[in-house]
Parts: structure tokens; C-alpha cells; sequence
DNA sequence: GATGAATGAGTCTTCATTCAT
DNA sequence: GATGAATGAAGACTCATTCAT
């Protein structure tokens, strides 16, 4: 029965897909090892072959999610210079949207918002959403520093940062916790336009 | 032990205190109704005199919290005329801060927040959302209608307050998924400074 | 609040009925005392007054269950001459039927037959069945004695009132474990042909 | 631990024996799966591997009890030809007596005779005791016709046919509610003296 | 006499986890 | 690698019973 591990790691990837799928949809809590197992076309007792436990599980999931912004530079430099503030805006307004469209996107998301319940489980959870909004800060403010170099207040860059950072968030949780289906709104779109909204003026008006 | 009116409702005050503290601490699916009767002072079997169920317990927790901004005016009385942009920023930037700094409110907030795996619980979690964001959209739109009367092109209006409200659910829910203290961190005046960024230069310039 | 003794004697023959009916519809063990309550149009509480508890409410429904076939003579006296056996065949086949139609009494047999797993509430069960059983023996016994006195072996007339015994308990567990109502079957009919059958024949051919 | 097929078919007759043995000495609604789950020296949990619940853990033991009469002919066939009277008798005999004296047997009637309670559970129990009355009945019926083919008025042979069921299961009911040990008494002999008491003289005397 | 709030023991059921095969 | 039988702990829920009013 021996396959090679190609094979196996396949399978494991359709167990982490069945996961991401139930734990989405149910909540971890609520989720039963039997209804991923169901759903990735196994037993239960195969998962634990794999992992170690739920808790190991819900880690491994959280752990191959990628969302757009993870990507985003965390410094300036010569191989990959920064956009200007309307690019920005635009890669992060289609970061929303691909993470609200695409289904495993989507439902990663929904796993790492369900909640600080999830504390109790694995701090892997809270850490990962604190890495993706700094990061994303990061980014804002050095986007903003070239923009404006040296016209912004003390403070107010990366106040600025945090508001989009903020923004990004609401558009995230609203839609997914009111069930927004990412096809039909331009959410995408909305936080593109409102990060310009919110960043231009006070940059071309200096 | 049967007790007078009074007594009975104070009873079932603890009870639901209780189970806001403890559904919020460990999340509804993993709540025991143990903790909550331990909290509370009471035994398991009493919860179901004055309650069904745990999903019943649930609602009554969700239907008893009010939120700062439910009681935001839904049109423009005489009796209670609607405020300037200034200070509407500031209204909600209070509503903020208060729901994150106040325990019954951050709790409930917490609660609501939960993931939409509330919904196989009680399909009231959604609807209470919604209607909060609902109302906090119609105002915005409101005051911004008074504030620049025909001034704004045909759907910025309506923009501009989903936007506002966009940005309100990221502060509350980013500040309860990652933990941040409502005291510590002023939130709600940057909620407040958000508003006015984004609604003041519309206006002003027209 | 104090009601005359005869009032409170209503209150129990409520309760006693509603025992019966409850009893009787879902089975001891499964009969909430809040059902009891409720068709009594009372509440948990009071039955307590009334009742040690739920055992004792059991035996007090049996207790005050009487089968016609409960003042069957066990004796000869001048008084109570003995009937002959067509006689004795009519009152044992009306007394089943009454037994199966009238609403209390049918209630009560339904009760005592629920089996042995009463034993475990009340030994009273049990012993209300045997005296039964052999009241009517005896009473059959005397009858077939009187009716063909000597021309019997021995042992010959107790096998008989034993068999009739038996008849009328099978038609009695029949009817009620089957649901045969009845208002619509001459089960009393046919209790009535099979002891003449059963006992005739041996008697007058003699 | 996973074992062979045999094996576990081994188990699933314990947990049956278990269950009949409980179901049958406690009664089904005060029938613990605990307890039963110990005589089959199992645990709760591994119940519900093998069955849904506690009722259809009733409903396969009943399905599983075979009864002596279960296999009477339903019809003259080539193969199997009828007896006569006597021989019925005999039969019929032979199965009540063994029904009370083999316990597997024994504990399935028990269980079956435990009152209409029962119908709340599994509309199984009803429909098995109606089958197994029809079954008797029909094959006295048959029996008397061929015996005495002609000399019947009409319906005469039903009702006769119907007495030798009811005073079966009086037999049965009688023995199993008072108590009474099957090795002790002749109940079968009781029955098979019944039954020629009743058919014969209507037979041969014709 | 009656009520209804409260208790606490009891039981079903679920489910993560283990492990022989 | 995978299966499925078995375990055991945990938790929701029921309900007889108590008791202050």
C-alpha cells in the first residue's frame, strides 16, 4: 500500500482542504472531525496518521493560508521599488476582493476571524492577524513616507497607516460575517477608493 | 426558592450577565453551562427554568445589549435635530471607545462578533449585525445630507456612510479579535479623526 | 384560603385522575408529574401536598381501582346465593367489558398491566393482579362446585377456574395492548361463549 | 480494537443478550445504557458504533427474538402437512411452555408484553404482538377446518380460532407478569388441556 | 392549600482520540 | 497509510423533589 509521497501529499492536502471547508463553515469548535474526514473521502481515524490532533490540524490550515498582503514589501528596495499611493490603493482593493472571491482564500479568512475564541486553541490564530495588519501598516506608511516625504505631522503617517489597516479590516469581517458573497460587490473597489479618499488630500494639498 | 418580583429579576439579570461574560471569555460553542451557572451563583438545572436552552440563553443575551448607536436617530426630528459632522464624528467615536471600555458592551460586542458559526445558533446574531450597520449607515447619510446639501454627486453620499460604517466594524472588530484594551488605546478618537478625514474635505471644498 | 374537607377531596380525585390518565397514556415511568399537574390544573408543587411523591400517587390510582370483579363472592352465604354457570359466564363477560369501556376502568387495568417493571415502584402492582387472579378462581371455583358438584376429579374443577382466570386475562392484556377498543368489539361477548364452552360441556354431560 | 468480521458480529450479539437482559428485567424506560453496556462488558460510547440510540437498540432485539409460533405454516402446503387437533394442541403447548422457560425467549416476551408504553418507542412492538396473534390464529383456523371440515357453523371456527390466541396470551401475560417460573409449572400442559377442551368436543361430537 | 423558583442527581448522546488489524 | 471498532470524558437536558412565600 506504500504510495509515493507525491500521493501522500496530496491526501494531506485534500484533508487541510476538507478542514479549511468545515471549519469554515461550522466553526472549529463545532466542527467534527468525522465531517472533514467525510469530506476529504477518509475515516477519521486516518486524520490522526497525518496530525496530531484538531488543534494540529486547525494550525496546519492556518498555516498554508496566504492572503495577497502577505506578500507586500516590508522595506524599500532597488529590486522591488514602492508603488505611489493610487497603485497602492489599487493592490490592496484587489487583495480584499481575490481574498473575499476565492474560495480558499475566503475561507482561511473566515477561520482566522472566527473569533480570540480560538485563543484557547492555538495563539498562532491571533499572532497570524496581528502579523497581517502590521504588515500591511508597514507597508502603508513607507508607501505614504515616499509620497510625502517630510510634509506629514509627526504621528500622522502612521496614524494614517493604521486607518487603512483598520479600514481593511471592517471590509473583511463585514463581509464575511454578514455573509457578503465577494462576486456581486465591489468591495474591493470601495476600500481602493477610500483609502485615495483618505491618503490624497493630504498629500497633493501640501 | 421563591422570591418576590424584584428578586426573580434580578436573578435572571445575574444569569444573563453570566452567560455574557462566559460566552464572550470561551466563545458560545465551548460556553458550558456549568461556568455560567457557577458565575452566576446557580445550578445548571435553574438555567432551564428561566431559559429553554443554551441557543435561547444566547438570544436573550443578544437581545438584552444595546449599543451606544442604537439609538442614533433614524430621521431628522425637531425635537432631536440633527448634529454637524464634527460632532457625529465624535458621537460615534464615543460609541466606539464606550463599547470597547465598558465590560457589558465589550462583551456583547464580543459576542455578536463571534463568526458567522452563530448562525447555525441563532439566525438573530446576522440580523442584529445588520441592523446595526444599517442604522449607523442611515445616519451618517442623514448628517451628511444636512452638512452638504446637493453639494455631493449621486451615490457619494451613500459611499461615504458605508464607508464610515465599513470603518467602525474594523475598529471594534479588530480591537476584540486581537484583545486591545479599550482603555488604553484611544480608539474611538481615532475612529473620530477617521470621519472627519473622510467626510470634512468633501464638504468644506464643495 | 382554607377550603372545606370536601373541596380538598375534589382536589385529589382530580389528581388521582389525571395520575390515571397520564399514567396510563405514557407509562410510569415516562409520565412527568408537570403532565399529572397540568391535566389536574395544577402545578408540580402541590402534588407534593397531597403525595409523598411519585411512587405513593402510583399506588393511591391503584388503590382506588375497583374491578367489577373485585366484590366477587369468595364465599357461599345465605345472602349472596351462588349463580349457576350461564349466570357466572354473563357477569365475568360484562364485568370485561365494562373493564375495556368504561374510561376509568380501562385506565387502571392498563396501568397494572404495565408489566413487571412496576415491581421496582410498588410491590402493590403485583399483588393487586394476584388477588385478582385469585378472587376470580375462587368465585369460579365455587360456581363449577355448586353447579356439578362430585361429578368433577380432583383437581379437575381448579384446573378449570384456572383456565377461566386465564381467558379473561388474556382478553384483557389482548385488548389493551393491542388498543382494541372497546365500545366497538363484544370482547365481554366472547368471554362470555368460551367459558360456557370451557365449562359447560364437562357439566352437563356429566 | 478492530477485529475480524466474526468477531464483531460476536459483539453486537453481546450488546443484544445485554439489552434484552436489561430491557427485560428493568423495563425499557428505566433501562440504563450504562447498565447495559456493562453486562456486555462494553462502554456507553460503543453503543451508539453499533446502533443509533436506545430505541433502535429495542427495536433489533426485538427484531432479533424468534418465537416457537413464528414458524407455524400460514398455509396447508404439501411439504408441511397439518396436524390434527391434538397434535396442534400439543404444539401450541410445548411453545408457551418453552417460551417461558428459555430465557432469551422469556426476556423477548417480557419486553414485548411491556404494555402499550412501549408504542411511544417503536410501533414495531405493537405490529410484532398483532403478527404473532394472527399467525396462531390463522393456523388454528386451519387446523379446525381441516379437523372438522363442514361441520362449523359459519364464523364459529374464527371464534375459536380467536379463543385459543387469547388464552395464549393470557398464559403468557400471566406468567410473565406475576412472576411466574416457567420450570415450575405446567403452564404448556395447561394450554394444550385448554385447547382440547375447547375444540375437541365441538369436533368429534359432531 | 397552592405556587413557582431552585436544586441536583441521573442519563442520553456526542466526539476526540486510541489502537489492533 | 488507512480502517473501523472501541473508549472515555464531557456536556446538554430532564425531572422528581424541596421550600420560601
Amino acid at each position: 500500500m506504500r504510495r509515493c509521497k507525491a500521493e501522500v501529499e496530496r491526501t494531506r492536502q485534500r484533508l487541510l482542504d476538507a478542514a479549511e471547508q468545515v471549519f469554515s463553515d461550522r466553526g472549529y469548535a463545532v466542527a467534527r472531525l468525522e465531517d472533514i474526514a467525510d469530506v476529504a473521502g477518509l475515516t477519521r481515524g486516518s486524520i490522526y496518521w497525518h496530525y496530531d490532533g484538531k488543534p494540529e490540524l486547525l494550525e496546519a490550515v492556518i498555516d498554508r493560508a496566504w492572503f495577497p498582503w502577505d506578500q507586500l514589501p516590508a522595506e524599500q528596495t532597488e529590486a522591488q521599488p514602492l508603488p505611489g499611493i493610487p497603485q497602492m490603493a489599487s493592490v490592496l482593493g484587489q487583495g480584499i476582493q481575490q481574498t473575499l472571491t476565492e474560495p480558499h482564500l475566503r475561507r482561511s479568512a473566515s477561520i482566522l476571524l472566527q473569533g480570540h475564541e480560538l485563543r484557547h486553541v492555538s495563539e498562532r490564530v491571533q499572532a497570524r492577524l496581528q502579523g497581517m495588519q502590521k504588515r500591511i501598516r508597514r507597508y502603508v506608511a513607507l508607501v505614504i513616507e515616499q509620497a510625502g516625504a517630510g510634509r506629514l505631522a509627526f504621528g500622522e503617517r502612521d496614524a494614517r497607516a493604521r486607518a487603512v489597516g483598520v479600514f481593511m479590516f471592517g471590509a473583511l469581517s463585514e463581509a464575511l460575517l454578514l455573509g457578503l458573497p465577494g462576486e456581486q460587490y465591489p468591495i474591493g473597489r470601495e476600500v481602493e477608493r477610500f483609502i485615495l479618499a483618505l491618503l490624497l488630500p493630504g498629500m497633493e494639498g501640501g
